[in-house]
DNA sequence: TGGGTGAATCGAACCGTTTCGATTCGTCGA
DNA sequence: TCGACGAATCGAAACGGTTCGATTCACCCA
């Protein structure tokens, strides 16, 4: 292994003088700092991470709790994987994976061995085992999702009570008159995750605000289910004619047994989905929908955490706004 | 922060006899290693991971190297990841992401920098600038999928090629005699992905070994891209009774174009998918399929990692046989 | 009784970096 | 001309484990 000390034999200064080239913690002449990097690409240097951490005490890893209950989305999650980690790049830092199974013993674990800077941990439900252990690490996070009391933790979502708002908003000022949301799974509100209640919440507030009347349907994501679903919710409401779906997994399915009911979208049924644009653009007829941003959100929660890392003042709650694009599922009430 | 020479002192031991009793590389009294771990727990001690990687020259962390090209199908890549994840853990490893984008320097990077002590890479394609890197690095690999040249690597994945033809024998002894694959995206083919050829080379191969017609035709997931592939086979092919899906992304479209151009499954048009089996289980009618074993090839790859780890002798390749379901989208032909 | 043996434990060196005071040296102002 | 000053660099002490050789001690057998 290449070390310091060869690359400081190499270019002729002293280990500290590599060190403080490299980081530039102190100022170095122009001289030898670019002596000092031709050095080190000269015999491949790369410096010891463990020595490094061992040293700073600082690891330049972050690590993020993937969640791992059922009636998640993998696609969205998948992207928000990715997104963490490139982030994470542009700041210096790597990504080490913790799963949801290891629960508070992980999160103690990766912290307390310094393997990590800093937390970020999905799928926080409302009342979250995790969350107070969190709160009495001794290192930084920023959590995905609301707990139930969010005192001094970082927290980061979509506005889903905004979102829920906006689709009813769009409905009533097409014309309709009475809407129904389709959401996540049964066991994704009996485990009382935040985002579900939040776009119901949402969702009910408008409906009521705005004089329309509503319900509200949860679904599994298989055929059956979501057949069985749109089918009662259609007999029990024969003046429905404006649809909500919050449900990744289960909107093919909704477009689908809509046709094999006989109700044409966007002219029978108006139909909005909370859903990533692209596949809301991927399906037939094209939805209107809420964008899930995935992508922004895995930046801002490392953003987050990289400024609570570096003693920057930091938002304890960020709600992303919703973005509504109209597309070929919905349309004026003539 | 606890360190083991605050747990050596609290048990009345010396500091190499706790990290003795800890890894068990020495035999150690009962008696001694119980008032250790006693000790270990009383002062909430967890061993400095940097430290430790200092000193033994092992991080206990393996590298998982995302793909990031289009056409992935995510569900199958989060299942993987999260499968890779909790073996790892079994191991007693972490995973760090690195993502694809970082390319070869990537790879160097982590491996350099003693951060990982094995490196797991995804969705390897035939020609790819990141198989010479790791078969000079210092550090063992297991790929996923197969380049052109496999040469003192390890390689695992499902066995594709038996996949596509134990789809052509099970339309073939359903007496079907003119089938079609449809694979992944153009591009995917144009990359040159083993996976995507290997499948159709087997189809081919078995096609023409029972004496059957075959055609094969990239599709891309989107709706229209699917209807138009679908009806342009369809033209061309008007005695096609048969058709293999492989492509998880285009599946749904699948189904639903064909009910709309009026085929019925499986009484007009056999379906036979390559996709996990949650997936063939959800749409309507439940698919004939051979299952894509994200988890099991997640554990697989993780296994043949640590053996490398520990020196034990490792297959260079592995082919994971491939498992089909009998379902409702095929049926004999009367 | 004394030397040999093996299990259990100790002590110190070492892993590769960062960081903090100390040192050097050239420059500037009095 | 001398002292002060600041920029650039050096040297050595951490950081918290692991590992290897040495030591202790009880026990057994000749």
């Amino acid at each position: 292994m290449v070390t310091i000390a060869d690359v400081a034999r190499h270019a002729g200064v002293a280990p500290s003088t590599v060190s403080y080239a490299l980081t530039g913690r102190r100022s170095i002449s122009q001289a030898t700092k670019a002596r000092v990097e031709a050095s080190v690409r000269a015999l491949g240097y790369h410096p010891h991470a463990g020595a490094r951490s061992l040293a700073s005490n600082r690891a330049n890893v972050l690590a993020l709790v993937l969640p791992m209950r059922e009636g998640m989305h993998m696609p969205v999650m998948m992207q928000f994987v990715v997104a963490v980690a490139s982030a994470a790049r542009r700041h210096e830092h790597d990504v080490l994976l913790v799963t949801a199974d290891q629960g508070a013993a992980g999160l103690r674990r990766v912290a307390g061995s310094a393997q990590v800077d800093g937390l970020l941990v999905m799928d926080v439900e409302m009342h979250d085992e995790r969350v107070p252990v969190l709160r009495e690490l001794d290192r930084p996070s920023v959590l995905i999702g609301f707990p139930a009391d969010a005192a001094r933790l970082t927290c980061v979502d979509l506005d889903f009570a905004e979102a829920g708002a906006r689709c009813v908003d769009h409905l009533a000022d097409l014309g309709h008159t009475s809407v129904a949301l389709i959401g996540a799974p049964r066991a994704v509100y009996q485990r009382d995750t935040g985002y579900a209640h939040r776009t119901m919440a949402g969702f009910s507030a408008a409906a009521m605000r705005r004089g329309v009347s509503s319900t509200t349907v949860p679904t599994d994501a298989d055929h059956e289910s979501v057949h069985r679903t749109v089918s009662g919710l259609l007999e029990r409401h024969p003046q429905l004619t404006g649809l909500v779906v919050h449900n990744e997994a289960a909107l093919g399915s909704v477009v689908e047994v809509l046709r094999v009911l006989g109700r044409r979208v966007p002219d029978d049924m108006a139909l909005v989905a909370i859903c990533p644009d692209d596949q809301a653009e991927r399906l037939n007829p094209a939805l209107t929908s809420v964008h899930v941003p995935a992508e922004q959100l895995g930046h801002h929660a490392v953003a987050l955490l990289m400024a609570k890392l570096n003693r920057a003042p930091t938002p304890a709650l960020t709600l992303l706004p919703p973005r509504l694009t109209d597309r070929d599922s919905t349309r004026s009430r003539a």
